[in-house]
DNA sequence: GCGTTTCGTTACGCTACCGTACCGGTTCTC
DNA sequence: GAGAACCGGTACGGTAGCGTAACGAAACGC
């Protein structure tokens, strides 16, 4: 079940919900970070630097602190793999689910609002 | 005609257009600046830093810099009102228009890959 | 005309992110 | 067990954004 959007639609939904994003949300992520904590919430884990850096075609360095910052906030958490001491698991937390569930509700609801 | 999405296809459509965004687009926009240009180029214009601000909820310095950063990449051109010399008019641009389309395509083509 | 208000911009110190390069710790290979 | 390979993190200099505060130019009020 495909989702059809006209351009107006398509467009006039990412401005509404980057207008309620900017003018609420105090979390003020970067693209590169809300882009991480998608990719951790949305694809099954296990999650790695390495792996997300390749993913999002990143550098390592950028993987960590986006993960620093957001662990600040409790969006994520860091944990080292016992199987293999070198990686570590990238883990998600209550927090960080709260958050996307009230971006997907945010999404939700201005999609409801527009017109063709 | 409003859009209804459930929730994994809300989050789903973020992510990929998102991760497309971090992984391709070398312009690397703020979240601010994609707002002020996505109410830029979908709201009838005049558009003025103060009026921007105002709607953005945000101060007049970072509508000032945002322009500043996004009028070097061509998206968006100033002009000073000769009706009131004050006033600074934020004018669109070919490329601007062009980028924004890009992006609507993107939106749509992922809109379609979308499963419930 | 002259003070006041309204514009947008600039200055300043601060914080956060960037890419490159390098590091310590762990595993693998032989 | 010694060397190479791999993983995440850190250091460093540079850049860009932030908020507060001040500024010059223009319009308004009386």
């Amino acid at each position: 079940m495909p989702v059809d959007l006209t351009p107006s639609q398509a467009l006039g939904l990412w401005h509404e919900v980057t207008m309620q994003q900017v003018h609420a949300d105090g979390r003020d992520l970067t693209l590169r970070q809300l882009a991480i904590l998608l990719e951790i919430y949305l694809v099954p884990p296990p999650h790695t630097v390495r792996g997300l850096a390749a993913k999002l075609g990143v550098t390592k360095p950028v993987i960590t602190r986006a993960l620093d910052t957001m662990g600040e906030q409790g969006l994520v958490t860091r944990m080292r793999d016992d199987r293999d001491r070198r990686n570590v698991i990238i883990k998600r937390t209550v927090d960080g689910a709260l958050y996307l569930e009230r971006l997907g509700d945010l999404i939700i609801a201005r999609g409801h609002t527009l017109v063709p």
